[in-house]
RNA sequence: GGGUCUGUAGCUCAGUCGGAUAGAGCAACGGCCUUCUAAGCCGUUUGUCGGGGGUUCAAAUCCCUCCAGGCUCGCCA
């Protein structure tokens, strides 16, 4: 229930509409003022009394009409508090956590509605390096957040497959390229040549004019270069789906910028027909000097199309074939220019669903030593950081957990942990300098730290001889309590635990905060705040220690702590370990 | 120069549609394993919330302005 609106609607303040009222209810800064607080400030102008005053008058009047969930009521100053009966609130959460298991904090929000989303979309032929991981981890879980909240998802992996760097990689095979060697060491194999045309091409200026001449064979559908293409693109496709495997992402399309190739003209007919288009210094262009933009380059010079065209035939495209209510693009923040002028230009072709056209914007990542360049090959393939992240994790194990059994799967799960967890802790607007030491680091607030907190609880349920999975966990309290009381206050009654209780009951809002804001780094911030809690519950409050009822209800609410961390794992992809 | 984003503890960052003493983690130092996983917990220490104005009963949060940095500004994507 939605404890907010139900405390809102106990108050009735003259000359303050119940919005007015809903918007000033709070949760109260320290729970040692109560559990929500309502700033009686505002109204004081109104009502020509002091805060303190409107404070206690309102005590008075709903103190005389509790309902069952409120405890009390007291005015403090300015503030009146309002304190939920915990016995009565611990239940209405753990019934929640109970009965819906996997799919607490679902909900059909999204019912018959369709969002695209755009993420990860790699490069043929290109490294797959850190600089990828923000838009596909970040892609992903948005993907996952969307649809348990009821959404129709479509992920789509937008392939960069297009254009005459093609040219100049099937130029550089010619020379130098050796397809066993290609086919053994991949993309590394594909980046090396790659490399070398671009140094080879200082000295040697027609290259250029053969990799353009490629290009065009590939547009034309020479067999040759289309074999050659199909062949990096197998590479490319093999090679990446390895780690799109060990970061458990998936997607729906991948239709990429040469899918596109044969769907500009109609929208270059319509921007004509619209007269949208005009032509400058031999470009076509739609000018956008009007809001404050430059113009949006439609055509070049010599007639080629460009970035911007591939995209606005992408985006007709996607609302005929997916009638998007949504469609949300994972992109750096380098492109914020680039995707206001084409939504600009959706907008003034008389598209009202412009407005549904979301860039969501990441920071970009660097390493110590400067930007990541391809051409250059200074960068950090993604399978190396996830190799070494499980390579330490192997460490720390050997360490501490020697008997381990299946310790290559723990492994993997926290290594690969800690990696996603480091693009997904912070808003993602902020900018990233790779460190190995920094996404190695496995103390504190990191994917290791959520994992271990999960091996905790099962390790506490193990000995409880409790077996936990989601669709198990509603019999729990039956079979732990004594039979004669539920869940209650003396149950929870140490700080810790309710402080618990109160987190647990927040996910389902966290989750749609997390949609609304497109900022998976909420759900992540919130799981670690829900480990920090339990830990600290687990130190003061030993769960397995006790009368009959109240270990009873300590074991539950490990339950749900260790469910509700499952069901956050889901959504950012990092994968519970239930020894470590 | 225009646009835009960022600026909070030594470092990395939460908190920002205004609310009670500004919070975590890392790093440093000191405690806690006679048994629910010490990848943990507790304690100590550190703040001109970039500067200056303004609005308000109340500003890290809203407005103005300045400063610093990132990104971007026609034929790459």
């Amino acid at each position: 229930m939605d404890f907010i609106n139900e405390i809102a609607a106990l108050i009735k303040i003259d000359g303050a509409d119940d919005r007015d009222v809903r918007t000033t209810v709070t949760v109260a800064a320290d729970s040692a003022f109560g559990d929500y607080s309502l700033p009686c400030f505002r109204f004081a102008k109104t009502l020509k009394k002091p805060p303190a005053e409107i404070a206690a008058a309102l005590q008075r009047e709903i103190s005389s009409d509790l309902p069952e969930f409120i405890e009390r009521v007291d005015a403090a100053g300015g503030y009146l508090n309002f304190t939920l009966d915990k016995s009565f609130f611990a239940r209405s959460v753990m019934n929640g956590i109970f009965e819906k298991g996997a799919d607490y904090g679902a909900s059909d929000d999204g019912a018959g509605r369709t969002v695209c989303i755009d993420f990860s979309s790699i490069n043929i032929a290109k490294p797959f390096h850190i600089g990828h991981l923000g838009t596909t981890v970040i892609g992903a879980a948005l993907c996952r957040i969307f649809k348990k909240l009821g959404y129709n998802v479509v992920g789509i992996n937008h392939l960069g497959d297009f254009g005459t760097q093609f040219g100049k990689l099937i130029t550089a095979y010619k020379l130098w390229g050796d397809r066993d060697d290609i086919e053994r060491r991949g993309l590394r194999a594909l980046a090396d040549i790659y490399v070398r045309f671009h140094k080879e091409e200082e000295e040697n200026p027609a290259l250029v004019a053969v990799a353009r001449e490629w290009f065009l064979k590939i547009e034309r559908g020479d067999s040759e270069a289309l074999e050659l293409f199909g062949f990096f693109k197998d590479v490319t496709m093999k090679e990446v789906e390895k780690t799109y495997v060990r970061l458990g992402v998936s997607f729906d399309s991948y239709a990429g910028e040469s899918f596109y190739s044969d769907k500009m003209q109609p929208v270059i007919d319509e921007l004509r027909q619209k007269k949208l288009l005009t032509v400058s210094d031999g470009a076509s262009i739609v000018d956008l000097s009007e809001y404050g933009m430059p113009p949006c380059l439609i055509l070049r010079n010599d007639g080629a199309s460009l970035y911007a065209t591939r995209d606005l035939a992408t985006i007709f495209y996607r609302k005929k074939a997916y009638g998007f209510d949504k469609c949300l693009y994972v992109v750096a923040y380098q492109q914020n220019l680039h995707f206001k002028q084409v939504f600009k230009v959706v907008e003034l072709m008389g598209y009202p669903f412009y407005k549904d056209l979301i860039h969501v914007a990441y920071g970009m990542v660097s390493l110590e030593d400067g930007a990541m360049s391809t051409r250059k090959g200074n960068m950090v393939y993604l399978s190396d950081v996830l190799d070494k992240a499980k390579e330490k994790a192997l460490k720390i194990i050997a360490e501490k957990s020697p008997d381990l059994k299946d310790a290559e799967d723990a492994a993997e799960a926290v290594g690969t942990g800690a990696v996603i967890f480091g693009a997904l802790i912070n808003n993602r607007i902020k900018d990233n300098v790779f460190s190995y030491d920094k996404i190695l680091n496995f103390d504190g607030e990191t994917g290791p730290y959520l994992q271990y907190t999960c091996a905790r609880c099962n390790s506490v349920l193990e000995k409880a001889g409790v077996r936990i999975s989601y669709d198990k966990i509603r019999g729990i309290e039956a079979s732990f309590s004594d039979g004669t009381e539920s869940f209650n206050s003396r149950h929870i009654a140490g700080g810790e635990a309710y402080e618990l209780v109160k987190l647990l009951g927040k996910y389902p809002e966290i989750l749609r905060s997390a949609m609304k804001n497109y900022e998976p780094s909420l759900v992540t911030r919130y799981l670690v705040d829900t480990a920090q809690s339990f830990n600290r519950f687990y130190i003061a409050d030993k769960i397995l220690d006790g009368d009959v009822s109240v270990k009873a209800a300590r074991v539950v609410l490990t339950a749900a702590v260790m469910s509700v961390i499952k069901n956050g794992f889901e959504i950012i992809g990092v994968k519970p370990v239930e020894r470590m």
